[in-house]
DNA sequence: TTTGATGTAAAGCGATCGTTTTACACATCA
DNA sequence: TGATGTGTAAAACGATCGCTTTACATCAAA
Protein backbone atom coordinates (compact mmCIF):
# COMPACT_ATOMS: atom_id res chain seq x y z
CA UNK A 1 0.00 0.00 0.00
CA UNK A 2 3.23 2.40 0.64
CA UNK A 3 5.48 1.35 -2.39
CA UNK A 4 2.70 2.23 -4.85
CA UNK A 5 2.86 5.43 -3.79
CA UNK A 6 6.64 5.79 -3.43
CA UNK A 7 6.55 4.48 -7.29
CA UNK A 8 4.24 7.11 -8.25
CA UNK A 9 6.22 10.27 -6.41
CA UNK A 10 9.36 8.99 -7.96
CA UNK A 11 8.31 8.51 -11.43
CA UNK A 12 6.91 11.92 -10.94
CA UNK A 13 10.35 13.27 -9.93
CA UNK A 14 11.52 11.07 -13.08
CA UNK A 15 9.05 12.14 -16.11
CA UNK A 16 9.88 16.21 -14.30
CA UNK A 17 13.60 15.61 -15.08
CA UNK A 18 13.52 13.43 -17.98
CA UNK A 19 10.29 13.65 -19.94
CA UNK A 20 7.81 11.24 -19.90
CA UNK A 21 9.03 9.13 -23.17
CA UNK A 22 12.71 9.49 -22.58
CA UNK A 23 13.42 7.36 -19.67
CA UNK A 24 12.48 2.98 -19.35
CA UNK A 25 11.19 1.75 -16.57
CA UNK A 26 14.34 0.87 -14.72
CA UNK A 27 15.72 4.63 -14.33
CA UNK A 28 11.83 5.84 -13.44
CA UNK A 29 12.23 2.77 -10.67
CA UNK A 30 15.85 3.94 -9.28
CA UNK A 31 13.94 7.32 -7.85
CA UNK A 32 12.02 4.53 -5.52
CA UNK A 33 13.30 1.56 -5.23
CA UNK A 34 11.18 -0.35 -6.12
CA UNK A 35 11.58 -3.62 -8.64
CA UNK A 36 10.09 -3.94 -12.25
CA UNK A 37 8.06 -6.99 -10.85
CA UNK A 38 6.20 -4.49 -7.85
CA UNK A 39 5.40 -1.66 -10.74
CA UNK A 40 3.72 -4.28 -13.04
CA UNK A 41 2.21 -5.98 -9.81
CA UNK A 42 0.60 -1.99 -8.96
CA UNK A 43 -0.03 -0.50 -12.45
CA UNK A 44 -0.54 -3.56 -14.73
CA UNK A 45 1.85 -1.61 -17.26
CA UNK A 46 4.21 1.34 -18.05
CA UNK A 47 1.30 3.07 -19.78
CA UNK A 48 -0.79 2.47 -16.84
CA UNK A 49 1.90 3.78 -14.10
CA UNK A 50 1.45 7.55 -16.07
CA UNK A 51 -1.92 7.94 -15.53
CA UNK A 52 -1.75 7.00 -12.52
CA UNK A 53 0.88 10.07 -11.67
CA UNK A 54 -1.06 12.63 -13.93
CA UNK A 55 -4.15 11.29 -11.76
CA UNK A 56 -2.38 11.95 -8.39
CA UNK A 57 -0.66 15.22 -9.75
CA UNK A 58 -4.61 16.38 -10.26
CA UNK A 59 -5.79 15.62 -7.16
CA UNK A 60 -2.90 16.67 -5.40
CA UNK A 61 -3.35 20.24 -7.43
CA UNK A 62 -7.05 20.49 -6.64
CA UNK A 63 -5.87 19.84 -2.70
CA UNK A 64 -3.66 22.70 -3.05
CA UNK A 65 -6.61 24.96 -4.73
CA UNK A 66 -8.89 24.02 -1.48
CA UNK A 67 -6.67 24.88 0.83
CA UNK A 68 -5.58 28.37 -0.60
CA UNK A 69 -6.61 31.91 0.99
CA UNK A 70 -9.80 32.73 -0.28
CA UNK A 71 -9.17 36.30 -0.36
CA UNK A 72 -7.39 37.01 -3.80
CA UNK A 73 -9.10 34.19 -5.60
CA UNK A 74 -7.26 34.95 -8.74
CA UNK A 75 -3.89 36.22 -7.35
CA UNK A 76 -3.37 33.07 -5.25
CA UNK A 77 -3.71 30.92 -8.54
CA UNK A 78 -0.16 32.19 -8.98
CA UNK A 79 0.50 32.11 -5.62
CA UNK A 80 0.19 28.14 -5.31
CA UNK A 81 2.31 27.70 -8.81
CA UNK A 82 4.63 29.86 -6.86
CA UNK A 83 4.97 27.26 -4.15
CA UNK A 84 4.69 24.40 -5.99
CA UNK A 85 7.98 25.25 -7.83
CA UNK A 86 9.81 24.65 -4.38
CA UNK A 87 11.49 20.93 -4.41
CA UNK A 88 10.72 20.47 -8.25
CA UNK A 89 11.73 20.80 -11.79
CA UNK A 90 10.23 23.68 -13.59
CA UNK A 91 9.94 21.99 -17.26
CA UNK A 92 6.42 23.55 -18.17
CA UNK A 93 2.97 21.84 -17.11
CA UNK A 94 3.63 18.18 -16.83
CA UNK A 95 -0.20 17.40 -18.47
CA UNK A 96 0.60 19.36 -21.50
CA UNK A 97 3.70 17.80 -21.90
CA UNK A 98 2.07 14.18 -21.14
CA UNK A 99 -0.58 15.08 -23.91
CA UNK A 100 2.73 16.16 -26.66
CA UNK A 101 4.29 13.04 -26.00
CA UNK A 102 1.39 10.67 -25.88
CA UNK A 103 -1.00 12.57 -28.12
CA UNK A 104 -0.45 9.74 -31.04
CA UNK A 105 -0.22 6.70 -28.85
CA UNK A 106 -2.68 6.84 -26.07
CA UNK A 107 -5.94 8.10 -26.03
CA UNK A 108 -6.59 7.30 -22.35
CA UNK A 109 -3.47 9.48 -21.64
CA UNK A 110 -5.38 12.29 -23.56
CA UNK A 111 -8.40 12.28 -21.57
CA UNK A 112 -6.87 12.44 -18.35
CA UNK A 113 -5.19 15.35 -19.59
CA UNK A 114 -7.93 16.97 -20.67
CA UNK A 115 -10.51 16.12 -17.73
CA UNK A 116 -7.63 17.87 -15.47
CA UNK A 117 -7.51 20.89 -18.05
CA UNK A 118 -11.58 21.54 -18.07
CA UNK A 119 -11.66 21.63 -14.46
CA UNK A 120 -9.41 23.92 -14.19
CA UNK A 121 -10.64 26.05 -16.75
CA UNK A 122 -13.72 25.74 -14.74
CA UNK A 123 -12.23 26.65 -11.28
CA UNK A 124 -10.64 29.87 -12.48
CA UNK A 125 -13.96 30.78 -13.89
CA UNK A 126 -15.62 30.02 -10.46
CA UNK A 127 -12.78 32.36 -8.96
CA UNK A 128 -13.11 34.88 -11.11
CA UNK A 129 -16.75 35.73 -10.25
CA UNK A 130 -15.75 35.40 -6.75
CA UNK A 131 -13.81 38.14 -7.42
CA UNK A 132 -15.53 39.97 -9.71
CA UNK A 133 -19.46 39.56 -8.40
CA UNK A 134 -20.34 38.31 -11.86
CA UNK A 135 -19.51 35.82 -14.25
CA UNK A 136 -17.16 36.67 -17.48
CA UNK A 137 -16.08 33.75 -19.35
CA UNK A 138 -13.93 36.22 -21.86
CA UNK A 139 -11.70 37.39 -19.01
CA UNK A 140 -11.68 33.94 -17.31
CA UNK A 141 -9.75 32.55 -20.82
CA UNK A 142 -7.20 35.97 -20.96
CA UNK A 143 -6.67 34.71 -16.80
CA UNK A 144 -6.19 31.03 -18.24
CA UNK A 145 -3.78 32.50 -20.90
CA UNK A 146 -1.71 34.09 -18.50
CA UNK A 147 -1.19 31.37 -16.11
CA UNK A 148 -0.46 28.49 -19.18
CA UNK A 149 2.30 31.37 -20.38
CA UNK A 150 3.40 31.73 -16.71
CA UNK A 151 3.79 27.18 -16.18
CA UNK A 152 5.33 27.49 -19.86
CA UNK A 153 8.25 30.12 -18.82
CA UNK A 154 9.05 28.94 -15.61
CA UNK A 155 11.61 27.27 -16.49
CA UNK A 156 12.99 30.02 -18.87
CA UNK A 157 12.41 33.25 -16.75
CA UNK A 158 11.76 31.74 -13.52
CA UNK A 159 8.79 33.17 -10.53
CA UNK A 160 9.90 36.32 -12.51
CA UNK A 161 6.89 34.82 -14.83
CA UNK A 162 4.48 34.27 -12.36
CA UNK A 163 4.97 37.62 -10.65
CA UNK A 164 4.01 39.17 -13.84
CA UNK A 165 1.13 37.07 -14.32
CA UNK A 166 -0.23 37.91 -11.23
CA UNK A 167 -0.05 41.76 -12.15
CA UNK A 168 -1.59 41.02 -15.47
CA UNK A 169 -4.43 39.57 -14.28
CA UNK A 170 -4.70 41.89 -11.82
CA UNK A 171 -4.94 44.58 -14.06
CA UNK A 172 -7.36 43.19 -16.35
CA UNK A 173 -9.51 42.58 -13.14
CA UNK A 174 -9.81 46.04 -11.87
CA UNK A 175 -10.09 47.46 -15.53
CA UNK A 176 -13.09 45.16 -15.72
CA UNK A 177 -14.58 46.13 -13.01
CA UNK A 178 -13.68 50.09 -13.98
CA UNK A 179 -15.76 49.95 -16.70
CA UNK A 180 -18.87 48.01 -16.02
CA UNK A 181 -19.66 48.63 -12.64
CA UNK B 1 20.96 19.46 -51.85
CA UNK B 2 17.42 18.96 -52.08
CA UNK B 3 16.83 15.85 -49.64
CA UNK B 4 18.12 17.78 -46.84
CA UNK B 5 15.51 19.95 -46.56
CA UNK B 6 12.52 17.38 -47.19
CA UNK B 7 14.19 15.63 -43.98
CA UNK B 8 13.74 18.47 -42.26
CA UNK B 9 10.38 19.09 -43.01
CA UNK B 10 8.90 15.55 -42.72
CA UNK B 11 10.50 15.61 -39.45
CA UNK B 12 8.68 18.36 -38.19
CA UNK B 13 5.79 17.06 -39.14
CA UNK B 14 6.81 13.63 -37.55
CA UNK B 15 7.71 15.12 -34.71
CA UNK B 16 4.40 17.67 -34.31
CA UNK B 17 2.73 13.85 -34.18
CA UNK B 18 4.37 12.04 -32.12
CA UNK B 19 6.96 13.67 -29.89
CA UNK B 20 11.00 13.76 -29.95
CA UNK B 21 11.83 11.39 -28.01
CA UNK B 22 8.72 8.83 -28.97
CA UNK B 23 9.51 7.95 -31.91
CA UNK B 24 12.12 6.43 -34.15
CA UNK B 25 14.61 7.28 -37.17
CA UNK B 26 12.50 4.93 -39.42
CA UNK B 27 9.52 6.51 -38.87
CA UNK B 28 11.06 10.12 -39.22
CA UNK B 29 12.19 9.06 -42.59
CA UNK B 30 8.90 7.49 -43.27
CA UNK B 31 7.69 11.23 -43.77
CA UNK B 32 10.40 12.09 -46.32
CA UNK B 33 11.28 8.83 -48.15
CA UNK B 34 14.38 9.08 -47.39
CA UNK B 35 16.60 6.69 -46.11
CA UNK B 36 18.55 5.89 -43.25
CA UNK B 37 21.96 6.90 -44.84
CA UNK B 38 21.13 9.72 -46.45
CA UNK B 39 20.41 11.09 -42.82
CA UNK B 40 23.73 10.27 -40.96
CA UNK B 41 25.07 11.73 -43.98
CA UNK B 42 23.47 14.97 -43.65
CA UNK B 43 22.83 15.45 -40.09
CA UNK B 44 25.34 12.78 -38.41
CA UNK B 45 22.38 11.84 -35.79
CA UNK B 46 19.35 12.05 -34.79
CA UNK B 47 19.97 15.02 -32.50
CA UNK B 48 22.09 16.42 -35.06
CA UNK B 49 18.72 16.12 -37.32
CA UNK B 50 16.62 17.47 -34.30
CA UNK B 51 18.58 20.50 -33.89
CA UNK B 52 18.36 21.63 -37.55
CA UNK B 53 14.52 21.14 -37.29
CA UNK B 54 14.35 23.74 -34.73
CA UNK B 55 16.71 25.71 -36.67
CA UNK B 56 15.00 25.53 -39.74
CA UNK B 57 11.61 26.00 -37.78
CA UNK B 58 13.90 29.04 -35.62
CA UNK B 59 14.21 30.58 -39.39
CA UNK B 60 11.04 30.41 -41.06
CA UNK B 61 9.03 31.80 -37.71
CA UNK B 62 11.53 34.98 -38.20
CA UNK B 63 10.78 35.29 -41.47
CA UNK B 64 7.10 35.35 -40.95
CA UNK B 65 7.91 38.37 -38.31
CA UNK B 66 9.81 40.21 -40.73
CA UNK B 67 6.58 39.80 -43.70
CA UNK B 68 4.08 40.55 -41.31
CA UNK B 69 2.02 43.97 -41.92
CA UNK B 70 3.90 46.81 -39.32
CA UNK B 71 0.74 48.21 -38.01
CA UNK B 72 -0.88 46.53 -35.22
CA UNK B 73 2.84 45.08 -34.60
CA UNK B 74 1.52 43.44 -31.36
CA UNK B 75 -1.71 41.69 -32.71
CA UNK B 76 0.08 40.66 -35.46
CA UNK B 77 1.95 38.24 -32.95
CA UNK B 78 -1.23 36.35 -32.88
CA UNK B 79 -2.22 36.90 -36.24
CA UNK B 80 0.96 35.35 -37.65
CA UNK B 81 0.57 32.39 -34.84
CA UNK B 82 -3.43 31.76 -36.45
CA UNK B 83 -1.77 31.16 -39.95
CA UNK B 84 1.06 28.76 -39.03
CA UNK B 85 -1.65 26.56 -37.20
CA UNK B 86 -3.36 25.80 -41.09
CA UNK B 87 -1.85 22.91 -41.69
CA UNK B 88 0.24 21.98 -38.79
CA UNK B 89 -0.60 19.65 -35.54
CA UNK B 90 -1.36 22.33 -32.54
CA UNK B 91 0.41 20.20 -29.87
CA UNK B 92 2.03 23.17 -27.98
CA UNK B 93 4.82 24.84 -28.73
CA UNK B 94 8.05 22.77 -30.65
CA UNK B 95 10.69 24.69 -28.53
CA UNK B 96 9.58 24.27 -25.34
CA UNK B 97 8.77 20.43 -26.47
CA UNK B 98 11.63 20.13 -27.44
CA UNK B 99 13.31 21.47 -24.49
CA UNK B 100 11.69 19.44 -21.91
CA UNK B 101 12.32 15.92 -23.64
CA UNK B 102 15.86 17.04 -23.62
CA UNK B 103 17.01 18.90 -20.89
CA UNK B 104 18.21 15.79 -19.23
CA UNK B 105 20.61 14.75 -22.21
CA UNK B 106 21.43 17.72 -24.67
CA UNK B 107 22.32 20.86 -23.38
CA UNK B 108 22.97 21.68 -27.21
CA UNK B 109 19.02 21.47 -27.94
CA UNK B 110 18.42 23.62 -24.90
CA UNK B 111 20.82 25.97 -26.10
CA UNK B 112 18.96 26.06 -29.26
CA UNK B 113 15.44 26.63 -27.56
CA UNK B 114 16.62 29.15 -24.87
CA UNK B 115 18.37 31.57 -27.97
CA UNK B 116 15.06 30.96 -29.93
CA UNK B 117 12.96 32.15 -27.04
CA UNK B 118 16.00 34.60 -25.85
CA UNK B 119 15.42 36.62 -29.16
CA UNK B 120 11.56 36.01 -29.50
CA UNK B 121 11.22 37.70 -26.15
CA UNK B 122 13.28 40.86 -27.33
CA UNK B 123 11.26 40.82 -30.52
CA UNK B 124 7.78 41.18 -28.41
CA UNK B 125 9.91 44.48 -26.28
CA UNK B 126 10.65 46.08 -30.13
CA UNK B 127 7.02 45.47 -31.37
CA UNK B 128 6.05 46.77 -27.92
CA UNK B 129 7.65 50.04 -28.00
CA UNK B 130 6.52 50.16 -31.31
CA UNK B 131 3.17 50.27 -30.50
CA UNK B 132 3.42 52.60 -27.27
CA UNK B 133 5.96 55.06 -28.51
CA UNK B 134 8.17 53.97 -25.14
CA UNK B 135 10.02 50.64 -23.63
CA UNK B 136 7.99 49.04 -21.32
CA UNK B 137 9.62 45.46 -20.18
CA UNK B 138 6.70 44.52 -17.41
CA UNK B 139 4.05 45.07 -20.44
CA UNK B 140 6.56 43.08 -23.04
CA UNK B 141 6.61 40.18 -20.31
CA UNK B 142 2.70 40.22 -20.14
CA UNK B 143 2.26 39.87 -23.37
CA UNK B 144 4.50 37.54 -23.82
CA UNK B 145 2.77 34.94 -21.03
CA UNK B 146 -0.57 35.86 -23.08
CA UNK B 147 1.22 34.53 -26.51
CA UNK B 148 2.88 31.16 -24.85
CA UNK B 149 -0.46 30.67 -22.92
CA UNK B 150 -2.14 31.10 -25.86
CA UNK B 151 0.30 28.07 -27.73
CA UNK B 152 -0.14 25.98 -25.16
CA UNK B 153 -4.08 25.88 -25.01
CA UNK B 154 -4.32 25.78 -29.00
CA UNK B 155 -4.67 22.22 -29.37
CA UNK B 156 -7.48 22.29 -26.38
CA UNK B 157 -9.01 25.25 -27.20
CA UNK B 158 -8.64 26.00 -30.70
CA UNK B 159 -8.25 29.42 -32.49
CA UNK B 160 -10.09 30.83 -29.70
CA UNK B 161 -6.95 30.84 -27.44
CA UNK B 162 -5.45 33.08 -30.54
CA UNK B 163 -8.68 35.60 -30.06
CA UNK B 164 -8.23 35.94 -26.35
CA UNK B 165 -4.68 36.76 -26.57
CA UNK B 166 -5.03 39.06 -28.83
CA UNK B 167 -7.76 40.71 -27.21
CA UNK B 168 -6.15 41.00 -23.78
CA UNK B 169 -2.98 42.46 -25.39
CA UNK B 170 -4.64 45.21 -27.02
CA UNK B 171 -6.29 45.95 -23.82
CA UNK B 172 -3.48 46.28 -21.46
CA UNK B 173 -1.58 48.51 -24.37
CA UNK B 174 -4.57 50.57 -24.04
CA UNK B 175 -4.80 50.43 -20.52
CA UNK B 176 -1.12 51.25 -20.47
CA UNK B 177 -1.00 54.21 -22.44
CA UNK B 178 -4.27 56.03 -20.66
CA UNK B 179 -2.47 55.88 -17.18
CA UNK B 180 0.82 57.39 -18.60
CA UNK B 181 0.90 59.80 -21.51
C1' DT C 1 33.78 8.08 -70.85
C1' DT C 2 35.10 8.32 -66.53
C1' DT C 3 34.57 10.30 -62.03
C1' DG C 4 32.34 11.89 -58.04
C1' DA C 5 28.40 13.25 -55.64
C1' DT C 6 23.97 11.83 -54.11
C1' DG C 7 20.70 8.79 -53.53
C1' DT C 8 18.06 3.88 -52.20
C1' DA C 9 17.64 -0.90 -50.39
C1' DA C 10 18.55 -4.00 -46.99
C1' DA C 11 21.06 -6.53 -43.63
C1' DG C 12 23.14 -6.36 -39.37
C1' DC C 13 25.58 -4.19 -35.11
C1' DG C 14 25.21 -3.94 -29.94
C1' DA C 15 22.25 -1.70 -26.75
C1' DT C 16 18.11 -0.82 -24.68
C1' DC C 17 13.17 -1.11 -24.59
C1' DG C 18 8.73 -2.92 -22.01
C1' DT C 19 7.45 -7.03 -20.06
C1' DT C 20 7.45 -11.73 -18.01
C1' DT C 21 9.31 -15.20 -15.34
C1' DT C 22 11.65 -17.85 -11.69
C1' DA C 23 13.33 -17.94 -7.14
C1' DC C 24 13.47 -16.25 -2.71
C1' DA C 25 12.84 -13.05 1.75
C1' DC C 26 10.02 -11.26 5.19
C1' DA C 27 6.21 -9.85 7.34
C1' DT C 28 1.18 -10.58 9.29
C1' DC C 29 -2.44 -13.32 10.95
C1' DA C 30 -5.54 -17.48 11.29
C1' DT D 1 2.60 -23.79 11.92
C1' DG D 2 1.31 -22.52 7.64
C1' DA D 3 -0.98 -19.69 4.32
C1' DT D 4 -1.09 -15.12 2.26
C1' DG D 5 0.39 -10.70 0.79
C1' DT D 6 4.03 -7.79 -0.45
C1' DG D 7 8.32 -7.05 -1.53
C1' DT D 8 13.43 -7.75 -4.02
C1' DA D 9 16.95 -9.76 -7.23
C1' DA D 10 18.08 -11.21 -11.53
C1' DA D 11 17.70 -13.46 -15.87
C1' DA D 12 15.54 -13.65 -20.09
C1' DC D 13 11.83 -12.71 -23.82
C1' DG D 14 11.14 -10.58 -28.47
C1' DA D 15 10.92 -6.02 -30.31
C1' DT D 16 12.80 -1.90 -31.35
C1' DC D 17 16.33 1.54 -30.77
C1' DG D 18 20.25 4.54 -33.06
C1' DC D 19 23.63 3.64 -36.12
C1' DT D 20 26.89 1.32 -39.60
C1' DT D 21 27.86 -1.25 -43.47
C1' DT D 22 27.74 -3.36 -48.06
C1' DA D 23 26.04 -3.19 -52.58
C1' DC D 24 24.08 -0.84 -56.21
C1' DA D 25 21.49 3.04 -59.11
C1' DT D 26 21.46 7.58 -61.11
C1' DC D 27 23.22 11.59 -63.24
C1' DA D 28 25.71 15.87 -64.11
C1' DA D 29 30.42 17.66 -64.81
C1' DA D 30 35.20 16.95 -66.32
Amino acid sequence: MEKQQEIIEGAERAFEAEGFRGIGVDKILAHSGASTRTLYKHFGSRDGLVIEVLKHRHLAFMELLREADPSDPVGQLFEIQRRWTDGHINSGCMFLRARGEYAAISAEITAVVDDHKRQFGTEIGRRLEIALGFPDADLAMQIWLLFEGATALLGLRGTLALDTGKEAAALLIRARREYTP
